[in-house]
Formats: structure tokens, C-alpha cells, sequence
DNA sequence: TAAATAATTAGACATTTGTCTAAATGTTTA
DNA sequence: TAAACATTTAGACAAATGTCTAATTATTTA
């Protein structure tokens, strides 16, 4: 879960994420949404793909990004666990 | 949000969210569950604070913190979001 | 009122993090 | 097969972070 912790405290990691919730990506088309060179978005991307938050499928010489829910529902349920 | 993500960003600021949310405690109370200087947990404390994740009521000499499940139903909501 | 107690503030320092440029790897196309 | 394209890796560097010790502030008690 620290790992989960760690992705999300990036702005950057954040609104991928929220872009990818909409549609896969490839990592182009991530880094096109950004004012950022490939290669930091590349590292982004590893910090999340390292933390489950999401998954790679490679096409070609395109890779693309899709978000993984069921890491999303454990980073839920350690939220909820926070609650009185 | 950006200032709760970096507050939950550290295994000892999760660990207190955690314990508060049993009982609420002096800094003190908290600092002596951890292997870590009193300052280190004072700082600690004022992350969690400054994220709106903890409040405080002073009572004398001590300082009595508790979890503030107001901005933890704001984290939830946030994480909804990232679902499909 | 002086000493003790609880907590925070200040400042130093090592580690981690995010960004960049340059280079490398793998794939497609002319 | 050579050039172009998509992506990642390597390495440098500044900024942010977590920890500590020392000092300070505020409160209680002897």
C-alpha cells in the first residue's frame, strides 16, 4: 500500500490516472497532455504501473496504459479502514 | 487535495490516522508509540493538521488530537472517481 | 516563583523525488 | 536495409522530505 501512497502524491500521476479512467492510452498520447518530456512522463508511468495502479499491453512500438481497478478498490478499503 | 495525498504519503502519519481513529490522543500519547524524537511526531502532526486529516483541542499543557473523518469522506470520494 | 512537564520551532543534514538531456532499445516504413 | 518513430534507460542536478539535536513557549506544581 505504500507504494499505492507513494503514486498518488504526484499531480502529474493523479490526472493520468483520471485520464485513463475515460479511455487507454499509449504513452504518447499521455505525454501529449502534458507539458513534460517523455521520458519524465515514462518514469511516472513506472512509479504507477509499479504500484498496480495500472497495466501495460504492448502494440507495435506503442504501449499502452490502462488503469487497474482492483488496486483502486484496496487503496478504498484502506480509506474506509480509516473511519470511526 | 494535493496536501492530503502528501500527508498520507508516510507509513508513521498513516499509522496515527490509524490509531486516532480508536481514540483520540496527546501528541504525547502518540509520540510514545513510536521509536522517533517528539519532534519528529510534532512535525508528523502538523502534516496531517495542515491536511485538514487531524484537530486539535488544547487542553492545558496538552494537546488532544483527533481524526477529522470530514476531509477522509472527501479522500473517498476523490478515489471514487478514478473508477470506470 | 522556580522547577518540571508538554509541545513546538529552528536549523542542520542525509535521503528521496521530479525533472531534464543524452543515449539506447525496439518497431515500422520508405 | 536505412531512416523514422515510440518508448525507456542512464545519469545529473535542484528541490522537497524526514529525521535529529538544541532551543523556545506555554502550562502546571512544589
Amino acid at each position: 500500500m505504500n507504494d499505492v501512497f507513494k503514486a498518488l502524491n504526484d499531480p502529474a500521476r493523479r490526472e493520468i490516472l483520471k485520464m485513463l479512467r475515460k479511455r487507454d492510452m499509449t504513452a504518447g498520447d499521455i505525454a501529449a497532455k502534458f507539458d513534460m518530456t517523455a521520458p519524465s512522463i515514462s518514469h511516472h508511468l513506472d512509479k504507477l504501473k509499479r504500484a498496480g495502479l495500472v497495466t501495460t499491453l504492448k502494440q507495435g512500438q506503442f504501449v499502452l496504459y490502462s488503469i487497474n481497478t482492483t488496486i483502486v478498490d484496496d487503496l478504498l478499503q484502506y480509506i474506509l479502514t480509516l473511519k470511526k
